[in-house]
DNA sequence: CGGATTTTTGATCGCTATCAAGCCACGTGG
DNA sequence: CCACGTGGCTTGATAGCGATCAAAAATCCG
């Protein structure tokens, strides 16, 4: 995931504007107008660079802003007693973390960086007083959140309910439209997780994942090179999705 | 769930009043000061029965509000091309419904009855309104909305990382003290949702947890009857979870 | 009371996990 | 620049958990 940043970084600390920000139909600012907008640029405190396989947080962390990914991407985990992680969600440039902080004011998973990543700090206190002021803010945020749960509700479907080759499916398809979404290539793109972490993720196994890669490479869906992955029949993985016959 | 209403209910659509509530310390009011929970009586609109099998709402239908459970249990699915169900989660009293619906103004699952209930209808641009004036109901509505999310998190790690055993034994613990806080016996419940329903929510078939609960029951965790359910060995129960030898 | 629904239990199957080995890519240091 | 080491990925063989198929028993409800 390259970086695409509008707004110069000269430091760590330096202050952000969201009115400046060429992430802004992907991020908190969605849909509302620049005026309000404007009202942004004093409440996103400072950036925070985080470094490959760095925590942005931890479980127990004391909660106090929430955070909006620049550059880069993270994953956000959870962990067993016995020291099972489940993956509960990857994030990209645009995507907020840290919503699971708000209900006990701590932290209640890890947000690890996947790349040296960039995100805008946004504290929490300052954006509740000025939800309460800008309305279109107030009702953004619902939004996002709302969206998260939806988003977890998605993933339960594939957890619950779908075999493990539908699965990856679901995951691809969802990679391909938040890369378009983000202006690259829909069919050819590098993730940046492995596959022991897509596999936490998806619910599989490591070796269960590089099968189901295998499996749709044979079938000719994809082409899979390590982490480099193009899509050749988006329509095939879709069908596997809806369980109509291949295309 | 026998209900406990302290406020007369007469007919659909009357007026309810938190501040007489005595559900408050479950539901949204939670936390709030005895004159900011004044405020809310205004807010919340009126009150709906849903009969048992009955949807509250449905995919699609158009989100005005969002609805805090009375009386009685919902469970909310969503569902798959092919008919497959995934149950997203099962409500009870004081608990909010609806949150899915915010990010697009449509819901984006299904909300039906367990059993005869009563919900309060929260229109949510009042809510919104509202909420930008009273700081503490600002709050509230945050903490309900990231509760949400970190529960989901919890259901993605009983999914994607337990065997169906542990799965079944998160359930129990976690009804168990859902109807503690309600006032009800820890150890002993009725189960308002079918063998298909847990094991969709559980990501499991009916089989396998009729299984899981014959386990249970030959072990001394638990005495089964249909759907009443007695927990002998709680700690039992919760060492399956923690990979724990048996007390 | 009687039919339908739900639950239990048994027998067998199959998908994914597990165990194991080898391969590949990449970064590091000589 | 290349040798080497390490982490990540692939592939094969086998095992086991939960799904599936099947049938009977219990309960609910009109």
């Amino acid at each position: 995931m390259p970086q695409r940043a509008v707004v110069p970084i000269t430091a760590e600390g330096l202050k952000t504007a969201c009115s400046q920000c060429n992430l802004q139909e992907l991020c908190l600012p969605f849909g509302m107008s620049d005026g309000d907008i404007d009202q942004l640029d004093g409440l996103v405190g400072a950036r925070r660079k985080v470094k490959r396989h760095q925590h942005l947080y931890r479980v127990g962390d004391t909660f106090e802003a929430i955070f909006a990914v620049r550059t880069g991407s993270f994953k956000t985990d959870v962990l067993l007693e016995d020291g099972r992680e489940q993956v509960t969600g990857f994030q990209m440039s645009g995507e907020i973390i840290g919503l699971d902080g708000i209900s006990t004011d701590a932290h209640t998973c890890n947000a690890v960086a996947l790349e040296d990543s960039d995100v805008c700090i946004i504290p929490f206190a300052n954006l509740e007083t000025l939800s309460r002021e800008v309305e279109s803010l107030q009702h953004q945020f619902h939004k996002v959140m709302s969206r998260e749960i939806v988003r977890d509700h998605g993933v339960m479907m594939l957890l619950g309910s779908m075999r493990a080759e539908e699965r990856l499916a679901a995951f691809l398809i969802n990679m391909s439209q938040r890369f378009t979404a983000r202006g690259f290539s829909a069919a050819e793109f590098h993730l940046r997780m492995t596959r022991e972490e897509i596999g936490s993720y998806l619910g599989l196994k490591l070796e269960t994942v590089s099968r189901a890669f295998s499996r749709f490479q044979e079938n000719g869906l994809i082409k899979v090179q390590q982490k480099h992955i193009r899509i050749v029949n988006i329509g095939g993985l879709k069908a596997l999705l809806s369980h109509l016959p291949s295309v």
